[in-house]
Order: C-alpha cells, then sequence, then structure tokens
DNA sequence: CCGGTGACTGCGAACGATTGCAAGCGGGCC
DNA sequence: GGCCCGCTTGCAATCGTTCGCAGTCACCGG
C-alpha cells in the first residue's frame, strides 16, 4: 500500500497470484469486452486483488500481443504556427475519451519529410494518421491510403477523393469576406492568396474569382497573386508587389491571417493606412486576431472542432477495420466572416 | 520491392533468413551499440537484407524487452497557451535527435491532475517526464520523485531543489522591468501579479518588492496584487482593482504577457490610454507580442531553448541511471528586456 | 442413469525484439 | 600436439498481455 504514492509496476501475474486465478483470468476480468465470461465472485476477487495492488495494464505489451497501439500519428506543418494548438487541443481531448493518445511530428513545410517522418511513426505501431500537410496532388498520401493505414485529413486536402477529411468551408468562408467587401464599396480588390499547391490556396483563390465575377467586378493581371508559402514574410512581399502594381486596390482578401499580418506590414511600408487606406481581411481567425492593431476581420471556424471531428472519422474507420465501402467522409465546416476593425468603407 | 510505397512490417526473422543467420545476429548487426560484435561480411549481408526488405525495428517490441519506450511524458497547462508551442518545439527537436518522442498530456490548470495523467503515461511506459505545471508546494511532484522516475520542471519549479528545472530568471527579468520603468521617470508604479503558488508568481512578486525598495520607492497596499490564475480575464479583474485603488499609477508590471494583455482591457475601461496614461510591461515575450496594439514591452527569453534544456537534463538523468550524486540541475535562462511601445514617460 | 450442454477457468503459444550463456572454430603458444 | 583464448554465432529465455483451445464441473432433460 503506497498512499498518494506511485508504486512501482505490477503485472498481471502478480494479480493473478494475489487473486488466485490464473493470469489469463485475470486478464478477463479487466477487459469490459471478456468480463462477462467470468464468474463474479472471481471478478470480484480479481477486481478487489488489482485495486489493493493499483494494477495498470503494460500498454506495451497489450500492444504488442494485439498489434493495436492505442496511438495516432499527427503530422502538422508547426504547432508554432497559432491555428494548430486549438486543433490540436481538439484531437487530443477526442483521443482521449477514446483512450487514444497522439503522437505528434513536424514537416516544417517540407510536405515531401512526411514520408520519412511516417517511418518513424510506423515503427511506433501508430493506428492511424491525421495529416495537416496535403498537398493537391500527393504521392506519399496517395501511397499511403493504398497501403491501407487509416488516414485522415485535416484543414487542407489532396484531391484524392479516396481519403477522407476535415477541412473549413473555404468557398463559402471567400464569397462570404468577398461579398462584405463589395457591399462595403470596394470595386478594386486584391487577392494575396496562397500556394496553389494547398486545397486551400486553389479554393480560395478560385473562389475570389468566382465571386469578383459575379460582383461584376475584374480581376486584372496582377491583383490576384499567390506567395510560395503561408507566412507573414510571403504576404509581406506579395502584398508590397500588388500594391506597386495596383495603386488603385482599396481591398484586399488575404490567404489566411499570417498573410494579413504581412499585408498590414506592406501597407505600413508604403505609407498606407489599414483599414482608412486599404481593408484587410484574413482567414482562419487565429488566436489572438482581435489583439492586433488593427483587430483583424477575418473568416472564422471552429479549430477545436475540426481536431475532434477528424478524430472521429479517423476512429470510425479503425473501428470498421478498413474504408469499407461507403465513400470517404468530406466534411467541410461552417465558416463565419467576424468583422473587427481591419475593413472599412473605402474613401 | 515497393520504391515509394509503405511496405507491410518486416521482422527480424524475415531479415535473418534472407541473409541466412539468426535473428540474435541481426539484432546485434542493426544496434550500434553491438555491431562490433559481429563479422563484417556478416554485417553487411545483414545490413544489405535489411535494407532491401526495407526493415523497421518494431519499437513496441523493443520496449517491452528492454523496458524502455524512448518516450518522454510532456505535461503542460494547455498547448493553448502561446508560451507552449514554442516550448513543445524545442523539446520535440531536441528528443528527435536522440530518437524520443514525447506524449503531451494538459492539467488546464488543474494542478492536481498531474497524478491522474501520470499514471496514463506510467501505463505507457515512458522513461520520464518534463512537467510544466509545478507547484511551489507540490506533493504529487514529490512523490514523483521519490518514486524514481526522472523528472525535469520546465518554466515553473517547486520548492523542492532535489528536482531538477529549468526556468527563466524571473529574477534578473523583473530587476531589469522595474529598473527601466524607475529610468523612464515613473515612481508609481503597481504589480498584477500571478498566484503566490507559482515559483514565476512567487519570485516576479518578490522581486518587484526588492527592485521597488532598491529604487527608493514604496509599495503602498493595494498595488501589488495577485490573480488566480495568469490568463487575460484576471489581469482584466485585478487591473481594474488595482487601477481604482490607486489612481496615480503611471506604470504596472505584469506577471506575464496575457495578464498584461488583461491590463490593457481595464485601461481601456478605465478610460486611461497605453502608453500616454499608462505603462504596461508583460513577461515571456510570447509569440505576437509586437504586433498588439500597443505592441508590447515585455520580457523575453528563448522557449525553444528552455524545451531543448529540459531534454537535455532529462537525457543526462536518463542515461545516468538515477539522480546521481550530483545536485539537480537548477538552470536559468538569461532574459532580456525587450522594449516596444507600452512603455513610455509618465505624463 | 447417462449424455449433452453451458459456464468458467486454465494452459500455453504467440506478439517481435534483446541478451546472457554457451558452443564452435581457428590460431597462437608452450 | 595439446591447451587456451578470443572472436562469432546460435540457442533459448524473457518482457507482459491476449486468446484459441481444451478441460472441468454442475446441471438438466430424456
Amino acid at each position: 500500500m503506497n498512499p498518494g504514492g506511485v508504486s512501482t509496476s505490477v503485472t498481471l501475474r502478480e494479480v493473478a497470484v494475489r487473486a488466485g486465478v490464473h493470469p489469463a483470468t485475470v486478464s478477463r476480468a479487466l477487459n469490459p469486452q471478456t468480463q462477462q465470461m467470468v464468474s463474479s465472485e472471481t471478478l470480484e476477487r480479481v477486481l478487489e486483488a488489482a485495486r489493493e495492488l493499483n494494477y495498470r495494464t503494460n500498454t506495451i505489451a497489450r500492444s504488442l500481443r494485439t498489434q493495436r497501439s492505442l496511438t495516432v500519428g499527427v503530422v502538422i506543418p508547426d504547432i508554432t504556427n497559432p491555428l494548430f494548438p486549438r486543433m490540436m487541443r481538439g484531437i487530443d481531448d477526442a483521443l482521449e475519451e477514446v483512450q487514444y493518445a497522439s503522437l505528434v511530428t513536424y514537416t516544417d513545410g517540407r510536405d515531401e519529410r512526411l514520408l520519412e517522418r511516417f517511418e518513424l511513426l510506423r515503427q511506433r505501431g501508430v493506428d492511424g494518421l491525421i495529416v495537416a500537410t496535403a498537398r493537391h496532388s500527393d504521392a506519399v498520401l496517395d501511397s499511403l491510403e493504398r497501403s491501407g493505414i487509416a488516414v485522415v485529413q485535416i484543414n487542407r486536402r489532396s484531391r484524392n477523393k479516396d481519403i477522407p477529411s476535415v477541412t473549413a468551408d473555404d468557398r463559402a468562408g471567400t464569397r462570404a469576406a468577398v461579398e462584405y467587401l463589395v457591399e462595403l464599396g470596394h470595386r478594386h480588390i486584391a487577392h494575396i492568396g496562397g500556394p496553389q499547391r494547398h486545397s486551400t490556396g486553389r479554393t480560395r483563390l478560385a473562389e475570389f474569382r468566382s465571386a469578383m465575377r459575379r460582383a461584376g467586378l475584374g480581376v486584372p493581371e496582377g491583383s490576384a497573386v499567390t506567395g510560395r508559402s503561408v507566412t507573414i514574410q510571403e504576404g509581406f512581399r506579395v502584398g508590397r508587389e500588388v500594391l506597386a502594381g495596383h495603386p488603385e486596390v482599396t481591398a484586399i482578401l488575404a490567404g489566411n491571417d499570417l498573410m494579413a499580418l504581412g499585408c498590414y506590414d506592406a501597407l505600413r511600408s508604403a505609407g498606407r493606412r489599414c483599414p482608412q487606406d486599404v481593408s484587410v481581411i484574413g482567414f482562419n481567425d487565429m488566436e489572438f486576431a482581435d489583439r492586433f492593431d488593427p483587430p483583424l476581420t477575418t473568416i472564422h471556424f471552429d479549430h477545436y472542432e475540426m481536431g475532434a471531428a477528424a478524430v472521429e472519422i479517423l476512429m470510425r474507420r479503425l473501428r470498421s477495420g478498413g474504408p469499407g465501402n461507403q465513400p470517404a467522409a468530406r466534411l467541410e465546416l461552417d465558416t463565419e466572416l467576424i468583422v473587427r476593425a481591419s475593413t472599412a468603407p473605402p474613401r
């Protein structure tokens, strides 16, 4: 007895001895799935012994035997990107509910690292994968999918429709942003987008064009430009370029919040004020977006929910033991335009 | 052969068959520690076979046998707190170097959850623990330490000097902040501190008092108040209280950056401007502190390095196989005052 | 009274690696 | 020529669970 303390690890065998039964019986008694196989007296005796010894099942041994680790790998570009902490919480909380744990790994934007990182995860026996690094055309993801491991894409998705995904409704979000700017009276709207190898970059750019067309507005050459990555630096670089080429622009729809911050910098360096001279809209509603100078108008979606939903889809897949016959889920989360102070009518 | 693809798992035994040797020999050939035991011809044959089959050692099986999982548990309050993502990167990158992985778990400020969460980590066989939730007087941590598991504290530390820790030099940071405010000409400086159950809250408050005394300034009743948690909400609540009770205050040293943001809100709600009416200094230099309105003057330290250093200490401990005889490391990271726009001379 | 059935429990073989021990083998030395 | 030694390698146990199989026992129905 070691109240409040941490005991050294006790095995099934020791519990068995104390309860006067075979280890296998202890195993059955402790597993909810097989509990009804053991008589109630034995059950009680075993449970008592287990409690007294403070027995905890050794996950490693179980995993070796059952070939399931109750672990999923999570591959994200970088936890430092403020989009991901909340998403991770959604994932981890949902995993905790089903006794799973996550093993997190980063690609730092070098998406091809996925394969090499995956090897490590595989060595550790992950049962499935949540991947936030999908490219539009992603051979690695395709091969993972073919190899039969359960994969769910999150935030971005590849064109491979056999792989389930949870993304924001990029189309609706972009549409809302453009329509809002138009409504404010803007006529010269630029788009500083993300890379076209990402579904987010593609969809948002495509929808930007559509929405502009629907509004009867043109998208002149050089007023919808995409960066090489979704970073403040690229937002700054591309923003400067666009502002220089199109001084008539009074509003910018950025590819995401980080690029929007880059646009802030570009505006400042061009001696123009936000929102008085140029309005800016981001995407993601990242943490502290309401604290920036000016507070950022942006497209919100529920990052936490996105993580939780990905886990749910993954678990469904793991339980069914394969993709099954039903088509892969492609969940799109609702978006909401959050109006703050980075947008205003044009002068 | 399955180029670019993902092969199904191949075992030591299969490699052994292909190389025409015993599995034990393959094991020795593949382990750098024992590699010199096998002849160079055999070695080559084995390596070739392993490469051809794309063999990866099964970490779970290895862990069961060796009783070491190459995994460490990381316990943090909440990954959503912007202090932690960078720290996690420091931890994970350092762990990756030594082939370890991290299993992260959250306490959400309910520090007592540590014990229950630790049980889960123990089940999964973590070799050590990095804990960011230390309380000044922390029975759970004490018992963990006594139980012999390797623990390193990070960011905060308990009074138990037998447990190694990596913290910021809270004392020096606080001193620099106070001295800077004094130098600017402030005479009425308040402290909106963190809970006294945390070493950070304690040390910063204590040093605030010392530094004020050294500057020949008083700390009137009610001008150094601590919150119940280090959050924006508490910063706001306590900030309002202090401002109401001490309208003469022209500068606030906050317990951390989040509380500083709360102070921003409190000032706004009191109709006072920052920095024109009241200067504010934070602590941590969290992500995007330079983007706030106004950009936050704060005490910087290297979060990434903090994580990496914790890993180094932990690894040293794991390798030596116990606390050894040398005293536990208590590393304090250098701090630096980053002057931005939330501070100015008093009117 | 006997065969059958069902409910429990025990037995022992996995899972895939690591490692102490011992055997085989060749060479050097006395 | 015999002995010892060191270098390689194989053997088999082990880590802690799970699970298919089979055995035991009581009870029930014919």
